[in-house]
DNA sequence: CACCGTTCAGTTGAACTAAGCAACGGAATTCGG
DNA sequence: GAATTCCGTTGCTTAGTTCAACTGAACGGTGGA
């Protein structure tokens, strides 16, 4: 028998899983734990749109992975099925304003709206800003009906692009004769609000919910809920839950992250075929998926974006051959960035533009880069690299290779 | 020693530019009668 | 003569550039004890 033939016969042998669907991150539970408050506030706040009247807009914080797009995608599920009921003509539009390349600006934004509503021949580029509020506004007060507009990070948004446009949404209701418009801003970043114009921020938190994070007990009851469902009987070792559990709430409680890990350590049991997830794999899951997030940010940079992570990684290796301390600032990565451009024959971007691109991979988070003063020599960014030592050569690979060397 | 102005090496913000796109409108071409 | 295609113009967004103001603590000088 062939060796592909193996494999296979070890995949169909009973697996571990029941249902993996359960712990994918697409996955809806019908109950959703240690969150009924919140589903309670957010319900009453946007019920009166079952009675066609314009529901306050609302601001939901909370970190990742608190729950928040689950029980607001929950509740709009719901009020959908008792608006199809009660014959009330309501819409909700989900939009995640972080996506690049799809909601990360003004236009694209009130161009993914428009899409969502219906319209798909709204160009990527090339309209005013203007023509699209007009053609949203048109698009929505063609009927009476109320709209329920979520933004997903919008804190993202408007760290990007301003606050101009959360204005221009809160005042198109004066625009609308028909339709009402209602706004649920979703933002990681409790401190967002407090930095935005004070216009703004009254009208768009007419309401707020808070998601906590969860702590390692709920972590514990949410991962347990959803395993019984999704493996078979006796897979888990005793402990392998609350491990997770204890993971997830070191890094603020954030429930994707438990579920995750759960789910790639029964993968990686199951790709070695073995009956038992045991508390090791937990620990090879951890790895996999950090190293997986860094693979994957790093991959999809743009040319010049890896330019400047090899760059950083060239300095950090000879920091560390002279077995100094040495600190990374913006002036040596500038430089040696210059003379990669050189060799490679790419053209090189201005030092302002370095100076942010070194910002977006600190928010990133492979790198810790520090705004600091040297006093009389200045100011610069401390740079160091935040990418595990294990990984580092393969995101030198994988940055050569990008870039054809 | 404490205090204070100077100075550096970037940061940060704002205005500007080139590239890429769509819409518009007029000119040129095609077509059927 | 009408319909279609072509082409230049205008106006838009966006990534990146240019310009310039701003920054914050170490340095080095001053004066006071």
């Amino acid at each position: 028998m062939g060796k592909i033939d193996k494999i296979f016969d070890v995949f169909l042998k009973k697996s571990i899983f029941k249902n993996k669907f359960i712990l994918q991150s697409n996955y809806y539970p019908e109950q959703i734990l240690y969150r009924d408050k919140q589903i309670e506030q957010i319900a009453s706040i946007i019920a009166p749109c079952l009675r066609m009247e314009r529901p306050s807009n609302l601001f939901i914080y909370g970190k990742t992975g608190t729950g928040k797009s689950l029980s607001i995608l929950y509740i709009s599920k719901k009020l959908g099925e008792r608006a199809k009921k009660q014959k009330a003509n309501i819409k909700i539009i989900y939009v995640n304003c972080k996506l690049k390349k799809v909601a990360d600006t003004e236009y694209r934004i009130l161009a993914e709206l428009i899409k969502k509503l219906g319209d798909e021949t709204i160009p990527k580029t090339g309209l005013s800003i203007n023509f699209l509020y007009e053609r949203f506004v048109g698009l929505i007060d063609k009927e009476k009906q109320i709209i329920i507009l979520i933004l997903d990070e919008i804190d993202q948004a408007v760290k990007k692009i301003g606050d101009e446009f959360l204005y221009n949404l809160t005042r198109i209701n004066t625009e609308l004769k028909n339709a009402q418009i209602s706004i649920v801003g979703v933002s990681n970043n409790i401190m967002f609000i407090r930095d935005v114009d004070p216009r703004v921020k009254s009208s768009l938190s007419e309401e707020e919910v808070s998601f906590p994070p969860y702590n390692a007990l709920q972590l514990k009851d949410i991962l347990e809920q959803r395993a019984k469902k999704c493996f078979n009987k006796n897979v888990l070792e005793e402990g392998v839950i609350s491990k997770c559990a204890a993971y997830a709430a070191r890094e603020h409680g954030d429930a994707r992250r438990a579920l995750d890990l759960l789910r790639i350590a029964g993968e990686l049991t199951e790709r070695e075929s073995k009956p038992k997830i045991t508390l090791n794999y937990i620990n090879k899951a951890q790895e996999k998926i950090e190293r997986d997030m860094v693979l994957d940010i790093v991959e999809t940079q743009p040319k010049q974006f890896q330019l400047v992570l090899l760059a950083i990684l060239e300095l950090e290796n000879q920091a560390k051959k002279l077995k100094k301390e040495t600190k990374i600032f913006t002036g040596d990565i500038y430089n040696l960035y210059k003379e990669l451009c050189k060799s490679f024959r790419i053209d090189c971007l201005t030092q302002r533009r370095i100076s942010d691109i070194i910002a977006e991979f600190d928010m990133y988070g492979i790198i810790n880069a520090v705004v600091i003063s040297k006093g009389r020599h200045g100011r610069t960014r401390e740079i160091k690299s935040a990418i595990p030592l294990s990984l580092v050569e393969k995101v030198k690979q994988i940055l050569k290779e990008s870039l054809h060397l």
